[in-house]
DNA sequence: TATGATCTTTGCATCTTTTGCAAAGGTCGG
DNA sequence: CCGACCTTTGCAAAAGATGCAAAGATCATA
């Protein structure tokens, strides 16, 4: 096919009138430029300057390609101009997935702050909780909390995701405080869990580890219910601390078995963004992954 | 730069989905498609398409970038096309330039035919009797009569252009009739010439080369004004037959030594079209030099 | 009128780019 | 878990572009 710097050689040897002026102006051999318009008459079929030693002119061809290709080499100068203008800075759209839970709570307020740093930036946040394709859904960046699948995404740690025990004041005081994880046996503790069979609770501790069989009269597959539950006083949680950090703070809950955590499993892996492993990462994807690490820093505000 | 086939391939894969697809659509490797979208991709500075195995996605920059350059492409293609249809057949503006003298009886008059024969075809006929640069009125081929100065044009011959010797019936009456060549320094001559000094015309005949000094009561350097006052009656003129060959058949001028020409010299080397060297000859050029050899056969008709 | 400067084009050797193949690594469906 | 298919990269070969020098041509100038 007719190669674009013959072209750009073209319109060049229209505006400068000479060959070598040409290649004067583009640091290249006159004969290279006659060549390559040369080539780009044949691949048209077409004479498109008649030449004399001389002098330049263009034949009606010539007049005719030149006038239609100068304006379509601008365009696409100026559409390589836009797409580069998109990763000078964040700009433009930038779609976001995350997870409900954590996106109302974590995400979404920290949008205003993101928005008013770069104002040429639109996000579009769709939360979900049933894994998607980033790419399916056209999504720039994700939110995962825990269990990653291994992927080829770049995953960008951004907190860590500890689950703690917790109920609400009103229930200690009704069922008492337990001491150790043992006592929670005795408890009625919240489940969440998407299996059926029983719920071992491996709890981490001064002590080591230790691994309690829970139960109760609650058990579901999303973690809202059991917040919810726990709020009302229903009994013992273990909830992530980006879920109840808040409420824990406020005294509207309080943490159970202060000293042990959830010991790390699939589902404690952290809190992530994740985002295509493309060789240029765009700019905005940049900006909002950087945002958030600096947001929830090393140790999160809701910790 | 970015290559136009790269850009090609990349709305390509848009189209296909995948890279190989694209390959296998254009008969090239897939690593070759996935190297040239690479590059192309580095040359905006942006992430274009995302890549899995199993599914392209364009990103917001991809979009962009896709949505403007595939118009681009087609105006390109376009513009490629347009050009090439001009020498699919004779069309389009054609600029002949020739002598005014020649041109308003030989090339004028033969216009409306080759109008009628390549309706598609403007032309602008441009009659100058200075010598002029093709090149620089911006013609497409000249019409010259006699006299071709060596360049890098192409000559194609017309016709012979004899000049004969001539005058009116009236003249001939009144004068009497010129036998041999020397009769004509008892004549009175109509002079057409340049410059200053002493005119000799050299005749050839029958027995050979003549050269005779004429003379007489009026000296032009315009054709026209020689041939006006040889229709006149003023005297023997020694004109081209393209401008007196008519005439003479129709009686209003008489030949005069009607076995001797102009033997030839540099006004008489012949009638030509000429036209710029080109790699690509027009079609439009060529429809107009071959209409006019055919016009003008071996044998004018002026003759 | 002759000379020199400058222009375009072509042959040729060289250098850069592109290409296809093979292999590696990854993903999806059965 | 396996096989089919995808993208990417290394590598050698092919293709294309480049610069130089020389030839042929034109114009300005001495």
């Amino acid at each position: 096919m007719n190669s674009l710097n013959a072209i750009r050689l073209f319109t060049a040897a229209v505006d400068a009138g000479s060959f070598s002026e040409v290649g004067r102006r583009l640091g290249m051999a006159p004969s290279s430029v006659s060549r390559q318009i040369a080539a780009l008459e044949d691949s048209v079929g077409a004479q498109l300057i008649h030449r004399t030693t001389r002098k330049l002119s263009l034949t009606e061809a010539g007049r005719l390609y030149f006038e239609r290709v100068s304006r379509i080499l601008a365009e696409l100068d100026e559409a390589s101009a836009a797409v580069s203008h998109l990763e000078e800075s964040p700009r433009g759209a930038l779609h976001v997935n995350g997870p409900t839970a954590f996106g109302v709570r974590h995400v979404a307020p920290a949008l205003p702050d993101f928005l008013a740093r770069y104002p040429e930036v639109r996000v579009e946040l769709t939360l979900t909780d049933n894994f998607v394709d980033l790419l399916e859904v056209g999504a720039d960046v994700a939110v995962r909390v825990g269990e990653l699948e291994d992927s080829s995404l770049i995953a960008r740690r951004l907190a860590p995701n500890r689950r703690v025990l917790c109920a609400s004041p009103g229930y200690l005081e009704r069922a008492g405080r337990p001491e150790r994880p043992r006592d929670l046996a005795a408890h009625n503790c919240l489940i969440y869990t998407r299996h059926h069979g029983n719920v071992h609770w491996n709890l981490g501790g001064p002590d080591g580890l230790a691994e309690v069989r829970v139960g109760g009269n609650l058990r579901t597959n999303n973690t809202e219910a059991v917040h919810a539950a726990a709020l009302g006083g229903l009994g013992i949680a273990l909830l992530p601390s980006w879920l109840v950090g808040q409420e824990v703070q406020s005294g509207r809950l309080v943490e159970v078995l202060p000293g042990y955590r959830a010991a790390p499993g699939a589902l404690d892996t952290g809190i992530h963004a994740l985002y295509p492993a493309d060789r240029h990462l765009s700019t905005k994807v940049r900006a909002f992954v950087d945002f958030l690490v600096e947001r929830y820093g090393p140790r999160p505000y809701w910790e």
